[in-house]
DNA sequence: CCGCAGCATCCGCTGAAGTGGACAGTGAAC
DNA sequence: GTTCACTGTCCACTTCAGCGGATGCTGCGG
């Protein structure tokens, strides 16, 4: 693979020029894993159902590859909605880089409840942790996490602070 | 002739819902006497030459009237260059009030001898800047100017503002 | 082995973003 | 009065944001 780019045009506005860049990050902050990350098809149904607006899957893959780039504000709106952040994410970088460190530790939080939580959760009876396992799946749903099978196959969550 | 029509058509997301009244707000403070206010297509022609953006006089009418309103990032920046705003101002509704304040004195300290005048004042004990604030507060009566309610900077302004 | 399901990628189309030019109205200079 | 420079408003047109659907590829269960 000649991983040489090609020198990426990156003609108009500076505002629009790192379009892809910020939403690649947003995907890769909510989907930790790679492996488990959803295509740009289901994203995109998933972005529909939860903020009730539309976007494609086809639309979704050529903004993350750069194809297009200059996005309505409808659009703009849609996006930072589902992926929680305000919209000016999209458009200044020092907005870009506190929400990112905000995002992050938010993450990190998560992991430590999440550790707290299994700490909490030992002893137990099974009858609790079933009810407990159905109450998070629910959770996920509502924050369009992908559903987990049965049980966790151990991959921890790599800690690399990136 | 009798229809009245109070544009109450405001469809589409948050986002966009006030993106009209933004664009005149900023057209009012740039050219703040009305009579002297350029049209729409001469304002076009202005903008395009001190950006280099491109935009025309019928669309620039069409965003100010509400007729159209899901502008792309491109224009948001073209617009947001030449009135000097940071493109969060058509977004956000706090950093749009945030950012009226300090266009506001902006456009008054283009004044080179408004801005001598707020020079020379620097240091002035309290009490001289209530009889200099009410002296030219008659001034501005005397010349017909419409009267500034109160200057305090941080608090919000009253909404529902026009 | 074969289907099936999900993926990235592309192609062609619809509709809206955005433009150019025409029209009628207004006030100032003549 | 007429003319001129300018305006707001409208409409026909071009361009591209954004979408549906087809393609080939890979991995998984039967």
């Amino acid at each position: 693979m000649g991983g040489s780019e090609a020198a990426p045009d990156r003609p108009g506005r500076p505002l629009v020029r790192k379009f892809d860049q910020r939403l690649n990050k947003l995907i890769a902050t909510i989907y930790p894993d790679e492996r488990r990350r959803p295509g740009y098809s289901r994203l995109a149904k998933e972005i529909s159902e939860k903020t009730g607006g539309t976007i494609s899957g086809t639309y979704l893959w050529e903004l993350a590859t750069g194809k297009k780039r200059n996005v309505t504000l409808e659009q703009l709106d849609v996006l930072a909605e589902f992926f929680g952040v305000p919209p000016e994410y999209f458009l200044n970088d020092e907005a870009a880089e506190r929400i990112d460190a905000q995002l992050a530790l938010a993450v990190a939080l998560r992991d430590a409840k999440v550790r707290n939580l299994a700490l909490r959760a030992e002893g137990l009876s099974p009858a609790s942790l079933d009810a407990l396992i159905t109450m998070v799946d629910e959770a996920r749903k509502v924050q369009n996490l992908s559903p987990i099978d049965d049980d966790d196959t151990g991959t921890k969550a790599p800690p690399g602070g990136r």
